[in-house]
DNA sequence: AGTCACTGGTGCATCGATGCACCAGTGAAG
DNA sequence: CTTCACTGGTGCATCGATGCACCAGTGACT
């Protein structure tokens, strides 16, 4: 089926089809119109991509470089994104980086070098710099759970969860529960979203009159650049054992992050402790294990799928040339699920 | 970049670029080729996929359609699919079908569309019916997850793990360890595979001389085409508060897959009895959480990365033409990890 | 009458890679 | 001397869609 065949149906020339294709239609009466679409129709025609990417140096596909779909996190971040794009006629194509930097830049080099022209990127590094000469030859770029830095290019666009309010409003449910002595538990404090959920956390103990220097900080060690992982969970579980053996342990824990969370919990059932009614935790993301786990996690959930769909929105109106070319950051409202793993202090 | 600034950096003309490009070498001269190899070389040159594929019909990309990569399972085979096809210089087109068998059929047309003539498809429909017109027409089909049965295409490529294999190796792990009453949690069998995974079930009894009669399966109704869902997980749950009700509840269960089997620590843990001491439970996949659930499930391994290496190996091959146009199955061999969540009967 | 704008389209070169058909030159066989 | 195979390439039409430049026809105005 090629646009030739198409307009001999319609007993048009081909570039006609094409003009209505591409909307130039403005002209053109509405019978010789209806005759196109019917030919269409009738012959099931499908426009072939790789002819108008070559033409056009377009296409209707974007990339999305993430550290492991492996990741229900990020396996839901991939099957939003998937889902906004598909409404619109989009393709999505996948990318693993497994955390590996060169991975991720080799992938976007050949991202671009396919005529991909829109790029989601959730980095596992601070610095875009890698990325930046594609950037100045045009390719958009979102970068995703990442708020803007100094030094961003200037047409990226940063999309995140607010994290200082994500982790504040977990700190106040602990704290309106009755908890006064919280900690905190985290990798090294070394991504901005990490140093804005503790700071939303000192915010929390702060509001509530509560001095944050009397409150604990797990001093954990460890890789600062995994979310969600399985080493997450690992470190959560350390630092568990090590809040208990502390004189007057919390009676609340926030964790970075689910994962996290999910390994205090299996650290404080180490110790003996009843999570949800000895010990209360929060975790952060709302991944799908925070419904399954015994007991189920209270959590500050993020928006997934409206981030996604932002996501895929904005890399749209700039692709199309109809939107905004300056970057922006979007920040979005995360909302606390509360379930068993957060109760009045014993 | 183009073919033709290569061959003029070279100084030949942009057929013996492609010739080469294309493995057409065998009586170029070493000379000639070393300086069209420089040449691509100095010009950091990459040939167009658009204008490749127009020309050719072929791509280089390869379509997996999931139920949905926010599941670990599937995420997990996304990770290594797309892995194995990296390696290869493919992409992977990601597709989730979210159980839709319409959307399912739709991926599939458009693919196919697409130009992708290579697919991975894990359907959540008994029959491949609805895209044996494409495989008529070329298109080149890997089932995965799915034993092949009568009435499927000849070319057809299935892979999965064996089943029976596996649930026995579970079954025997509990007769093992000295369990006589033993019960098989699942939504109705009316998949191959879940099938397969009763009659290992079975088989493990009888090996152990028990009679599967005695033995209990517990009657849950649902949906049949859900593999590692959420549902999944309520059902286990739901299935166990049953076996608890029983007069001679078992002490030993089989899960039809590790959602299923979380669900059934649940229920039973709602029921007061603890995992791994008053009562064994084995899964069914390893997927990630298996290990970091408390306690770390016992469960039989699928091994999903050569079995993902041997989805695009089988697709790439047929591709080339260079592979048999029959069609076959695969069948791996599943592996028992042994954590906390099974021991000998108290 | 001449100029102009407008209408509803169409012709054609173009994107970059491919691979069949072909070529000129050479040496060997008949 | 003719025929043929072989060597090491090259010329060119082609894949399907695009969109600029252009066209013929008509009516309005100066």
């Amino acid at each position: 089926m090629t646009i030739q065949q198409v307009a001999t149906e319609a007993g048009v020339s081909p570039s006609t089809v094409s003009n209505l294709l591409n909307g130039r239609n403005h002209r053109m009466l509405p019978e010789t119109r209806q005759r196109i679409e019917r030919a269409i129709d009738k012959l099931g025609y499908r426009p072939n991509r790789a002819a108008r990417q070559l033409r056009t140096g377009r296409n209707t596909t974007i990339g999305l470089v993430v550290p492991s779909v492996g990741n229900p996190f990020w396996g839901a971040l991939a099957r939003h994104l998937e889902s906004a794009a598909l409404a619109e006629g989009y393709h999505v194509l996948l990318c693993n980086s497994e955390r590996d930097p060169r991975r991720e830049r080799d992938y976007v080099d050949e991202l671009w070098a396919d005529g991909v022209h829109g790029v989601v990127l959730c980095s596992s590094l601070p610095s875009l710099e890698h990325v930046m000469p594609l950037v100045e030859r045009g390719l958009q770029l979102v970068a995703f759970d990442r708020t803007s830095q100094a030094g961003d290019p200037a047409s990226l666009v940063s999309i995140s969860v607010d994290n200082a309010i994500g982790s504040q409003l977990a700190t106040q449910h602990l704290t309106d529960l009755g908890h006064r002595r919280l900690a905190f538990v985290s990798g090294a404090l070394a991504s901005v979203n990490r140093k804005e959920r503790y700071r939303g956390f000192t915010a929390g103990l702060e509001q509530a009159g509560i001095d944050p220097e009397t409150s604990v900080r797990a001093p954990v060690k460890g890789d600062a650049d995994d979310f969600g992982d399985v080493e997450a969970s690992e470190l959560g579980r350390a630092a568990a054992a090590e809040l208990l053996a502390l004189e007057e342990p919390p009676t609340g824990i926030v964790a970075i992050n689910d994962m996290c969370a999910l390994g205090v919990c299996r650290g404080l059932r180490d110790g003996g402790l009843e999570v949800g009614k000895d010990v209360s935790v929060v975790g952060f993301d709302d991944i799908v294990l925070a419904d399954l786990y015994a007991p189920t996690l209270t959590t500050v959930r993020q928006p997934m799928q409206e981030m996604a769909a932002a996501a895929f929105t904005q890399l749209r109106s700039r692709l199309d040339d109809s939107g905004p070319t300056q970057g922006q950051s979007l920040l979005f409202r995360p909302e606390l699920i509360v379930r068993e793993s957060t109760a009045p202090p014993s």
